[in-house]
DNA sequence: TGGTATACTTACCACCTAGTAAGTAGAAAA
DNA sequence: TTTTCTACTTACTAGGTGGTAAGTATACCA
């Protein structure tokens, strides 16, 4: 017998990658389930409805970011490299299967969330927005980018960038997406 | 007895509108013949199956596109009005139901698609570059745009912008999309 | 040793999905 | 006037959907 945080985390990374590849109305419980070798049960005794399991992917999700920037929100440094980072974290979804990114497979569904799916990807947003924010102001700062505009409004035209960017290059190829990096970091003055 | 064409392009608006909304898998048959008074099996006269409804729908897009763009592409002309009509555009079809851009929305559920629907997508996606590339090169040459890197490349980075943008507006509220395209005229040098 | 909790499976269900085959009312053509 | 065509409707189907209730094997605890 597996342990029961196997199935479930199993359970999670299977339902993230299918979201992010079908969005929300094109995978069912099947398609998570018959891979894993489970019943659909099994997931109903995990995640009673298919919001409860969406909410532990943003969840998920919101973790990962966390962790990923929160030495830099709490002690700074260069920006350079968390800008990179982000186009580093990016390349490295969609290697492992997950082409578009959660925000834009949330807002085509978006009439089907709850509220509460609705608050805690409005709040992966924001601190998503506010690290990055501070990413543009550090690096203005530390004359790393020049660029006009307040950095939250430039921050936010960033990541709607790579949001749009990662939808496109499933139908244009992924060879657009470092040449749309590149577009970012000439914006943003950098030269090398 | 309403005429044939009139049901048929009811349908057409009516599943375009319900798939910038929810996406493609996110209505269904009966979502499109419900509000209309008619029954499923009318869609399926017009459109045998969903991929040929699909179609319509990007064939009625490119249509607009086209007409839409058709003069400056023949005639060229001062390039501030056609990314201000891009603009305005977005704003307008976001306010009759459409929140959602039917690349954005196609990107999402792309593995669903049969090789004809992809196909026209992108034919649509070029079509769209090529008319942005143009103003984007017409507007350096006449003084009106400053900006860095290649023109086709920057044209991209804008469509991707205004993509995740309008997905992004639905999240956080459509008043960042006029910060959006203010920030796309800062980064192009458009000051007034 | 017996009881309880965990992590499932088996066996359902009501409803929805795209799609089809056959019938029909009205208009246009012969 | 009869035939044919257009634009549907009625009636149906096979398969999928999320979800539930009840049963069960295993592990842990007193």
């Amino acid at each position: 017998m597996t342990t029961a945080s196997n199935t479930r985390e199993q359970i999670i990374d299977k339902a993230f990658q299918l979201m992010l590849q079908r969005g929300l109305n094109g995978f069912s419980y099947r398609d998570i389930s018959a891979p894993l070798g489970v019943k659909n049960a099994a997931i109903h005794y995990h995640f009673p409805n298919k919001m409860d399991l969406i909410a532990a992917l943003i969840d998920e999700n919101h973790q990962v970011l966390k962790k990923a920037t929160s030495e830099f929100m709490a002690y700074g440094g260069p920006a350079r490299p968390q800008l990179e980072g982000l186009f580093a974290f990016t390349m490295n979804q969609i290697q492992r299967g997950r082409p578009i990114c959660m925000v834009g497979a949330l807002a085509v569904d978006y009439d089907d969330l709850s509220d509460d799916i609705k608050d805690a990807n409005d709040c992966f947003m924001k601190d998503s927005i506010k690290w990055l924010s501070k990413v543009l102001e550090t690096g203005l700062e530390r004359e790393e980018f020049t660029f006009e505009g307040h950095a939250e409004m430039k921050a936010l035209s960033i990541l709607a960038t790579i949001q749009g960017a990662r939808q496109m290059a499933r139908v244009h190829g992924m060879d657009i997406l470092e040449n749309m990096f590149e577009q970012i970091r000439i914006d943003l003055g950098i030269k090398d």
